[in-house]
DNA sequence: TACTTGCCGGGAAACGCTTTCTAAAATCCG
DNA sequence: CGGATTTTAGAAAGCGTTTCCCGGCAAGTA
């Protein structure tokens, strides 16, 4: 609650306004407001004039002013945890487009994982009077969550939220593809699968590495502790986390990553060793951003839509916020995910005969070289 | 200019305002607005009680009716032209923070290259009442860029602007930094170095190329057309201009692109053929995004710091802001680029024993695995 | 004590718009 | 052709703030 005048000398010089239109056009304002908005009670020879008076003087409404009486801004509040990790902006670009097809602008934070931040952010997006708020931070403090609930305004929460009536939730399907990629790592041969973790206080994270290890035991195959590690889904996370698991005795053959960044950082880690992917040990990730089919190797990776993610978000928030929506009851969307197959997984080295090894993924280097 | 009220009912429930707290505190909503806006005139203890009332009430002031009285939104406008190449992010990060830091909101918009986009946005930002917008596109339609410095409010290009008094010039010191590449370059033994070009509708990518041709005039090297290419500051375009590189009778050695995307396309397209980088050709980008220094190799880069053009672009639009800004009369602010070097960039092949040749850079492959 | 000065707080106007209410004009019908 | 009904456009009341202006009160001066 700053000094909103701080610096501030008086005002510029006004734009021009709906008057000026009405005394270019010889019309009230009253006219000129239902012409702009194309109320039919308004005659088409008087509207015509109208329009042509706007044209001919610049009018452009004043947004402010419209929200102000209409009590809806029109603006959408779009919360992303990291706007650096990849797969936020081609999330927020998604967003976007689809809200100013609808006529929304959108105003966004990102939390950098902060919970002061995030109540920062939400308080002053209230105070913007953004008409609801998608909080896509793939995990977000428990009691910040159920204090903002309370505010009676709509909110489009991932993965869970609390259970309210203006509260709408997008349910992702990690399961599905995460047994889809640790069946395709146990199909080509591996048993020791590692995984490398997000922060466990976010509930994404958390869900990821369920479902990882719940995919293992259907299959019968145990994982040891120590080949779960706790990453940042962060590249430098990725590498901290494979330093760890190549300074074990018993290295794992393939690891798999709850985000592409760790899994990037695995790469990089890795190429610092004298380990070769995919031969020595396949690397998964999970996300599947842009990036991610132009690493070297070009990553196998479990895709989370941020196309349907963003769609579902914004069709959540219009529900909450349009209580004419065809799905304003709809509380709940699902978001599938399935594996992606590049060349960072392969057969385990000494698994196969060299002449299908050498098949089974371009390797990095080759001798022939 | 649509219909506001399409598909909104009446308005929500009204939220506490000004006068809640007025009546709680047994004031004048007057007094409210001076307390809030710490206004020396207004007695301590009478203060305090209308902060305890605002506390008990909830209250947030309303920024819009802020904004329709006094003028100003104390939004900034920034409009970028890519929001999921990785620069953008970075730099949207920095600037994000700033302006909060100074009591604003950032609107953000991406122009995906299309004018028409640009256009529209700038529009939707004008009626949202931004308080001065920053176009952080490198490179933008003359005309346009014309037809908005008209509107008379504080405007922040890159590179060039009309000379008008609201407009505000960021230059880049291409040059610099593009010299210290083809410097170190040409002091490993390169000859024939390539360069990638972005879009040359793009007046930031003629400009590198320009300091890229200059470099090598410089040295008395000679750059044969067909090492120059036309990219489109893309993974993808890096990679087709690498293939045109590739099909080439004389290879060049070493290329440099003109941003960092399109040297990781580079890598990745040499990744599919026999050539080893920095081995057999070594590769230079520019930006210095943070994925830089996890491409494989480490790419070699030239920096142009975000954070610096971020803090340039806020301290600029405040000066066009805030009239009595100290710095209310700059016009123009530099930005440094300097080189990085990190393991894309060797000496080539052949030029120097094996023994150096192997310091001289991390092999990716190495005959030892 | 009477008069001026200075300070502080309240009333009310203004910001640019939407929307309700009202009145005038146009249309209809018998 | 006159009264009833329907359009249609203007006047005005807000929306939630800031800020100008003015009145009242306390302090200072003669």
């Amino acid at each position: 609650m700053s000094d909103i005048r701080k610096n501030l000398p008086n005002r510029r010089h006004a734009a021009v306004s709906i008057r000026d239109v009405a005394s270019r056009a010889g019309v009230s304002i009253a006219t000129v407001s239902r012409a702009v908005n194309h109320i039919p009670s308004v005659d088409p020879e008087l509207a015509k004039r109208v329009w042509k008076a706007i044209d001919e003087v610049g009018y452009l409404p004043n947004t402010q002013a419209r929200a102000l009486v209409s009590g809806r801004s029109r603006m959408l509040g779009l919360i992303v945890s990291e706007i650096t990790n990849p797969f936020f902006p081609e999330l927020v670009q998604e967003f976007e487009n689809l809200a100013v097809e609808q006529g929304y602008e959108v105003l966004i934070g990102s939390t950098n994982y902060e919970p002061d931040r995030t109540e920062s952010l939400i308080r002053r997006m209230l105070q913007r009077n953004v008409d609801g708020v998608a909080v896509m931070t793939f995990g977000i403090e428990e009691d910040l969550v159920q204090k903002l609930g309370e505010r009676e305004f709509p909110l489009v929460f991932v993965d869970a939220g609390p259970d309210l009536p203006n509260i709408r939730v997008l349910k992702v399907d990690y399961a599905e593809g995460i047994r889809q990629a640790v069946q395709h790592l146990a199909a080509l041969g591996h048993r020791r699968i590692a995984f490398i973790s997000g922060p466990l206080r976010l509930r994404s994270a958390v869900a990821r590495r369920a479902a990882f290890l719940k995919s293992m035991a259907e299959l019968g195959l145990t994982v040891p502790a120590e080949h779960i590690v706790e990453g940042s889904h962060t590249m430098e996370g990725g590498i901290v986390a494979m330093e760890h698991l190549t300074a074990l005795a018993e290295l794992p053959t393939a690891v798999m990553c709850s985000n592409d960044m760790t899994a990037i950082g695995v790469l990089h880690a890795l190429y610092r060793t004298t380990y070769n992917v995919p031969q020595d040990i396949s690397v998964v990730g999970f996300d599947d951003i842009h990036l991610a089919q132009f690493m070297l190797p070009p990553l196998t990776t479990v895709q989370m839509s941020c196309k349907d993610l963003a769609a579902a978000a914004v069709e959540a928030l219009r529900a909450g916020i349009e209580l004419d929506h065809p799905k304003a009851a709809k509380t709940e969307w699902y978001i599938p995910t399935k594996l992606v197959v590049r060349q960072s997984s392969a057969f385990p080295r000494g698994t196969l005969p060299a002449l299908v090894e050498n098949a089974a993924g371009k390797h990095f280097s080759s001798s022939a070289k």
